[in-house]
RNA sequence: GGGGAGGUGGCGGAGCGGUCAAUCGCAGCAGACUGUAAAUCUGCCGUCCUAGUGGCUACGGAGGUUCGAACCCUCCCCUCCCCA
């Protein structure tokens, strides 16, 4: 199957060097793709990079994810306006081995025919020496040229500024792709579409030092319809990692989607065939209140991050906490999906608890002010029945069999708060 | 260097001595409607609590005048525009 193509109809090419289509028309091509080490797991907003190097794989090329252990260090300054806090050496070396599991998921490292390889660009950069580095790579380099790039212009011109050391962040990536060149025959980067100019600094370097032709793909950057942040909610990132987001909010959050991003995402995030995400539009389009594609692209997503039983888990809970009355529902059903939902554990009291204060101490709200306000708003729920007075008193025996509460915030957040004695 | 305009809550942007925690719009949260949508309408919206004619923090920074300052004065910092 042709990547470029492929990539082209989900609408993955923002931009690309001239000849990118024909070099993936003409073999396999081994591209990769870097990710910055900055927090202890990828988000969902680096999803969409993950899926491009899988693509590449199922289309016979040969993906290498990146990780940065070595530029990690360093801090890239694209799109960033003030100086990057550094990371310590082990902050660094934790977060590689956390995004390094994660990439994992998405590439497969026994294929023979086209074959992925995750490496550490530690690996080369903690190695090289500060004189080889600066007659090596450094020699190739304008400074002139590197002023006029708009990431180092916009900071020139802030008040802050930009060290040395972020300054020379583009000739580290630059070299992660020389040495990928070298020892790979890696002849393609892509990226996130800030990472342009990046790439295209690496591309001059090769074809300085190496005389090669070489090329960069970059994926467009996602929007939202409704005009927000992708990637965030009103409880923070979602995260790849299930300790930092349950798969059930990461089920839900696909699931929320906005109806006019439902299809744009099916293309970004799965790998379902064109037939039938088109199929899925058409079935949206008729029934929208079904919502076709934000269930499947939901499913789809979830299965490729946690896997299929954490779907089906995601989905029970789903089931359970919105689809019918929780009178009719068992302790043990609600235990059951207990973990898989937002919970905490309140220590019995016989005399139980005033509502604002217990909202606030299970951790529902962050603070009594909050929980004041959102009960005055009739946005709390404690097992499904509104809490109309502030000054209500919650007492062991509102607990469902005397084990459980269903504390729900607003139409969609749920939490789970079970009685220990 | 000279002249002018301006720095207010997450953002935009009013206020120009008391009734200012600060009009309004956006964003956000909650409610109604619905499909766990969107649009629309309603409420909340610095922060904390014992919820009160409550506490604390806030109108670039530091001082000052005043019973009282976002608002007046002085100095400082910063942004924008015009001229050199």
């Amino acid at each position: 199957m042709d990547l470029y193509g492929e990539f082209e109809w989900r609408g993955l090419v923002h931009d690309a060097t001239e000849g990118a289509r024909e070099a993936l028309g003409q073999g396999q091509v081994t591209g990769y793709i870097g990710f910055d080490p900055t927090a202890p797991s990828l988000h969902v907003g680096s999803l969409l990079v993950m899926t491009a190097l899988a693509h590449m794989q199922r289309c016979g090329h040969a993906p290498i994810a990146v990780v940065g252990g070595g530029t990690g260090l360093i801090g890239d300054p694209s799109g960033k306006t003030v100086e990057r806090q550094l990371l310590t050496g082990e902050k660094v070396e934790e977060n590689v081995a956390g995004i390094r599991a994660q990439l994992a998921r998405f590439l497969d490292f026994d294929s023979t025919t086209a074959p992925a390889r995750l490496v550490n660009n530690a690996e080369w950069l903690n190695k090289i020496t500060a004189i080889d580095f600066m007659r090596d790579i450094g020699k190739h380099f304008s400074v002139n040229a590197m002023l006029a790039k708009d990431s180092v212009k916009r900071r020139l011109e802030s008040e802050d500024g930009i060290t040395y050391t972020e300054f020379s962040y583009s000739l580290l990536q630059a070299y992660d792709f020389l040495e990928l060149f070298d020892r790979f025959n890696c002849t393609l980067q892509m990226g996130g579409s800030d990472q342009w100019g990046n790439i295209t600094v690496g591309m001059d370097l090769i074809r300085r030092v190496r005389g090669a032709k070489v090329h960069g793909l970059v994926l467009p950057l996602i929007t939202t319809a409704s005009g927000t942040k992708f990637g965030k909610t009103e409880s923070g990132t979602i995260w790849l990692d299930p300790a930092l987001t349950k798969p059930y909010e990461f089920y839900q959050f696909w699931l929320n989607t906005h109806d006019r991003d439902a299809v744009k995402y099916l293309k970004f995030f799965t790998f379902l065939h064109r037939p039938e995400i088109e199929e899925l539009e058409r079935m949206t389009v008729r029934e929208p209140e079904r919502r076709h594609a934000q269930r499947k692209l939901a499913h789809e997503v979830t299965r490729l991050v946690h896997g299929a039983e954490a779907v089906r888990d995601a989905e029970v809970a789903g089931q359970k906490l919105f689809g019918g009355s929780l009178a009719t529902m068992s302790v043990a059903d609600l235990l059951q999906v207990f973990p898989n939902v937002p919970s905490t554990t309140a220590d019995y009291v016989d005399a139980g608890w005033p509502i604002v204060e217990f909202l606030a101490t299970s951790g529902v709200v962050t603070s009594k002010s909050e929980a004041t306000r959102l009960i005055r708003g009739g946005g709390i729920y404690i097992n499904d029945e509104r809490v109309t007075d502030e000054k209500f008193r919650l007492l062991p025996v509102h607990a469902i069999q005397g084990q459980l509460f269903v504390v729900r915030k607003g139409k969609k957040d749920n939490y789970l708060v079970r009685l220990v004695r």
